[in-house]
RNA sequence: UGGCCGGUUGUCAAGUGGUUAAGACACGGGUUUUUGGUGCCCGCAUACGCAGGUUCGAAUCCUGCCCGGCCAGCCA
């Protein structure tokens, strides 16, 4: 039977509550949350979480939380939270007043522990943790119990408090659940509950001595805020049981843990440590790094958050381990941006054209469509003289068949402006190298159209050369060298891959002066090139662009075969 | 020689016992075009890891096998 047009892509998750829902589970409530770590900056791995959280609360009339899960002072920082709500506001979510921070349950984390040893399910061992490693078996061999299983109730609580009170030493000692140190599952083998760690929060400061472990805490998180669906990734999955376990033990609200695969895209890494990596390490200029994959460089790259949604809807929610070509998150910014990004002529290798049969100080005002795919963009002037620029590759001496860009003798057509046709090369005595182009126009072509049915081909973009401003345009690459950055000889890590070439600068570029008049983050078709955005670090006197994708370009494929 | 999860076209991914096995990207071809861009048209799995079985009928159910991922932090 015909199913909606329009319903939006199905996934298992989306079964899954549609189901609870259908059952009434919960009352029909669905609540989600986005609980990302504050140790590093989001990626657009991330982002898929993000969407996947905040989209599902809001398609099925639900709430969805932002809490930082901030157990672990030793990593995080404020620096990170910050970036972090920037980040998810950026691409379009809003949390309202729902901003919560697990360190703000620690109170509450540490009744549940106490909770735990008076009903007998946690005890506080004193083995160190290389004993517990070994006391914990290995994946084929079951573990066996800590002397100091059965401790009486009385002793726990002693110990425990002395943990919080900071009595004890970092690593002396460890509150434990006590499940079982012979199942399969090694994450049940007596986990650990509460650690100590003399670290300063960055929000309780020096308030605790003690911080819950990630399996403890979680849940709790979950069930305190009364989550219904309690979405992460694969690499959970084998701690559904323990996740289970705590909310069961202490008997408070339950909500369902429900695992996704991450997302991994071509050519790119997407761990925080990896990227942290190659920021302290400087192989990029920082966490914003056009060519990093964090939301932060997607951005300053060009990268509108409208393309990273979309992106994200498009490669679909599944529990098989993926590995999504780059190709597609290019292609949902070019899709955005044809829509939306005014064309502009830049050139980024400039060749001079002298007309000479124009007028020597005549300065014209050419009409220009600022964006074909969107008439109410309008149009606007720009100046056309006897001298412009136009791109090196837009000419050739001895042209290959098919190349239909100018060449001795030949005629083009200069974008909204004349066709023109080439007398005579000039180049440098010495190097060879061509510096100028002597050109006639045809002035009967004004606008760039004959009526006599002449086939001019090529199409040029220039910029008049004394209306030009300078510009330095970045052009990025991948950011390593290899589909599978992980794809290196034994004993050598990802680093081995990083592309050489990722970045490429280009200091001599001519741009269209209505370019001044646009604020840091625009971006722009460049006509014929790509497109490009404003970089923050620009200034008037020094404009620099960023290319967030090239244009298709199908001749550079025909010129590969 | 442990446990859990997965395996549908080059890459993602729908599909939940009866469909010509969606869609997107990539790729190839054509067409339109004052961007070799865009748009439009066409092609792209007799086939669902493999082998059996159940059934009138299987990608969907069962059995066995093979392959991949994750787990032995006082990280998340």
């Amino acid at each position: 039977m015909p199913d909606t047009d329009n319903k939006p892509s199905q996934n298992f998750i989306k079964t899954i509550i549609s189901e609870d829902i259908l059952n009434n589970k919960n009352n029909a409530r669905v609540h989600t949350r986005f609980p990302p770590e504050p140790n590093g900056y989001l990626h657009i791995g991330h982002a898929k979480s993000i969407c996947l959280n905040f989209g599902i609360a809001e398609q099925f009339n639900g709430l969805c939380n932002l809490r930082f899960d901030d157990t672990n002072p030793a990593k995080e920082e404020i620096e990170y939270v910050e970036s972090i709500m920037e980040d998810v506001k950026w691409l379009g979510f809003d949390w309202e007043d729902r901003l919560y921070f697990a360190s703000e349950y620690f109170d509450k984390f540490y009744e549940y522990a106490i909770q735990l040893i008076k009903d007998g399910n946690a005890y506080v061992d004193s083995l160190t943790p290389d004993e517990i490693r070994q006391y914990r078996g290995t994946l084929t061999e079951p573990g066996k119990n800590s002397p100091y299983r059965n401790r009486s109730i009385k002793e726990n609580m002693e110990l425990f408090e002395k943990m919080k009170n900071g009595e004890l030493e970092e690593g002396t000692h460890l509150l434990r659940a006590k499940i079982d140190m012979t199942s399969p599952n090694l994450n049940m083998r007596d986990p650990a509950i509460y650690r100590i760690k003399k670290a300063s929060h960055h929000r309780t400061n020096d308030k605790w001595c003690i911080y819950p472990m990630y399996d403890f805490a979680h849940g709790l998180e979950d069930s305190i805020e009364k989550i219904t669906h309690s979405i992460c990734t694969l690499e959970f999955e084998d701690h559904r049981p323990l996740y289970d376990w705590f909310l069961e033990k202490l008997n408070v609200f339950h909500p369902r843990q429900i695992e996704f695969a991450r997302l991994n895209l071509t050519y790119t890494v997407m761990s925080k440590r990896k990227l942290k990596k190659l920021v302290d390490e400087k192989y990029v200029s920082g966490w914003d790094d056009p060519r990093m994959p964090t939301v932060a460089g997607l951005r300053r790259r060009g990268y509108t958050a409208e393309s990273i949604r979309n992106f994200c809807d498009t490669i679909g929610v599944a529990k098989r381990e993926s590995t999504v070509d780059i190709a597609l998150l290019e292609h949902c910014l070019r899709e955005d941006l044809n829509k939306r990004a005014p064309r502009v002529m830049a050139v980024l290798h400039p060749l001079k054209v002298t007309i000479t049969n124009y007028p020597d100080n005549k300065v014209e005002q050419m009409q220009a469509v600022n964006n074909p795919e969107d008439e109410s963009a309008g149009t606007r002037l720009i100046p056309f003289s006897k001298t412009v620029y136009i791109e090196k590759d837009d000419f050739m001496e001895n042209p290959p068949k098919k190349y239909f860009r100018l060449s001795p003798g030949k005629e083009i057509r200069l974008k909204h402006a004349y066709y023109i046709k080439c007398e005579k090369v000039i180049r440098n005595e010495n190097t060879g190298e061509i510096t100028e182009l002597l050109c006639t126009y045809d002035p009967a072509s004004k606008g760039g159209w004959t009526n006599d049915g002449r086939k001019v081909r090529g199409t040029s973009h220039w910029v008049s050369v004394d209306h030009a401003l300078d510009a330095e345009i970045r052009l990025y690459n991948h950011l390593f060298t290899k589909q599978n950055p992980e794809n290196v000889p034994d004993g050598q890590n990802f680093l081995a891959n990083i592309n050489p070439d990722s970045l490429e600068i280009l200091k001599n570029c001519k741009v269209e002066q209505s370019l001044l008049d646009y604020p840091a983050g625009s971006f722009f078709q460049f006509m014929r090139q790509g497109y490009f955005s404003k970089d923050k670090d620009s200034a008037n006197e020094k404009m620099i662009f960023n290319r967030s994708v090239s244009l298709k370009d199908t001749w550079a494929k025909i010129q590969k075969k």
